[in-house]
DNA sequence: TGTCTAAATTTTGTATACAATACTGAATTG
DNA sequence: CAATTCAGTATTGTATACAAAATTTAGACA
């Protein structure tokens, strides 16, 4: 199956493993995974839909390397989109999804502890995607869905400090206001967290390193 | 290549030629085209992404049906996004804008005059995709296109008044608050006009009609 | 009749084979 | 020595072949 093959490459992603401009080869991802192109190609498509890869024509996949411009693209539709959802959340919100992200924010919290920046990354966005669920819209789920990937990919290029993680401390204000039903309060508070993770990213630098030429090195 | 098929199968679509639940069977298509599966099944991945199409596993893939409750979030997510757009297109709209999408008006007027649905029903989904270029932001033109497109379809099922495209009015109001570069009017004329069309819909049906029993009929 | 079962058929899922295109590098030439 | 051409190699694009699953059909039985 395909979705094998996507969550492993997406994570790989996430995690700076596999690092932007990396080329995917048809062959020798699916002789890692042990399946023939015919999945691997299905499963590129799809991460090409969802932007973490570029499909060049009869040159192959590629780990998408983000714009600064496509950057910024993303966290103001973030920051459009989200704080609606967040209202929407706190809407609906009951016992069970304050016990939920209770631990989600918990896992946060350790794998920050234990100092897994990926783990924590992963989570963080999971968090955001967990609030859009509560939301119940599939169609800004979706979105949400989307644009919480393509973060991750952008955030591990151009986090500035790569030591903090800094979201803890939003994502509890998020809980209080969902757990008081504050729609307006939870849209607030989640319009200035989209907003302090933009303004976390170095988008200065001229230009992301050509991650292709780096891995030339190698041999 | 895939995209001759996938914009065959779109048109059809959104024409109503194929109605919700009709089965796409890989080799019948494969055969209509004169392309292996291969291709065909690249084409129906594509078309599944943005909603078009279903794929069942183990059963193959059918013309989407969508649900009111669908219906419903569409139109809200669009409410939510083209006003921002509208507004960022108003404040990069110059005169090459105006000539395309005068252009752009008088096809529609003419599509409606001949009683072309199909035509008119798509040259006024293009309008919108055509306001997202001019705002010249990436991630809400892809978002626009896919809503655009699902738009369409919900349209084919739920509009009416078979009749009536009723549209124009306000594309020719949304053209005079660019071309008076005003965003603010541009984005309140954009959100009403997405509430009329909302609002122009009949999703007070039990539920749509499902082709595929109809389709069951023709032999 | 109507329903259940099982073989036969069709259709999708996956792997492989062949074709077309792009890449590599050595030889050649200015 | 730089640039260029032209094989040879490697990789992607597409078609086909085989495997697995679902659907359909036929027949048995009540």
């Amino acid at each position: 199956m395909a979705s094998r093959i996507i969550d492993g490459l997406q994570q790989a992603i996430f995690e700076h493993r596999l690092a932007p401009g990396t080329k995917l080869s048809e062959d020798e991802v699916g002789q890692i995974y042990g399946v023939s192109r015919t999945i691997v190609r299905s499963a590129l498509q799809s991460l090409a839909y969802s932007q973490l890869v570029t499909i060049e024509k009869n040159r192959g996949a590629f780990v998408a390397s983000p714009s600064v411009r496509e950057a910024h693209e993303v966290f103001e539709a973030r920051a459009l989109i989200e704080p609606r959802v967040a209202a929407m959340a706190a809407k609906r919100f009951n016992e069970k999804h304050t016990t939920k992200l209770t631990k989600h924010i918990a896992a946060e919290h350790e794998a920050m502890a234990l100092g897994d920046k990926g783990k924590a990354l992963a989570l963080s966005g999971e968090f955001h995607l967990e609030i859009a669920h509560i939301a119940a819209h599939d169609v800004f789920t979706d979105f949400v869905q989307s644009l919480v990937k393509r973060s991750s990919l952008i955030i591990a290029m151009y986090w500035k400090r790569p030591d903090t993680t800094c979201e803890s401390h939003s994502h509890h204000a998020l809980m209080k206001a969902f757990s008081a039903g504050d729609a307006v309060g939870a849209e607030e508070v989640m319009r200035s967290h989209i907003v302090d993770l933009h303004s976390g990213l170095d988008l200065h630098s001229k230009k992301p390193a050509q991650m292709s030429l780096a891995d030339a090195l190698k041999p």
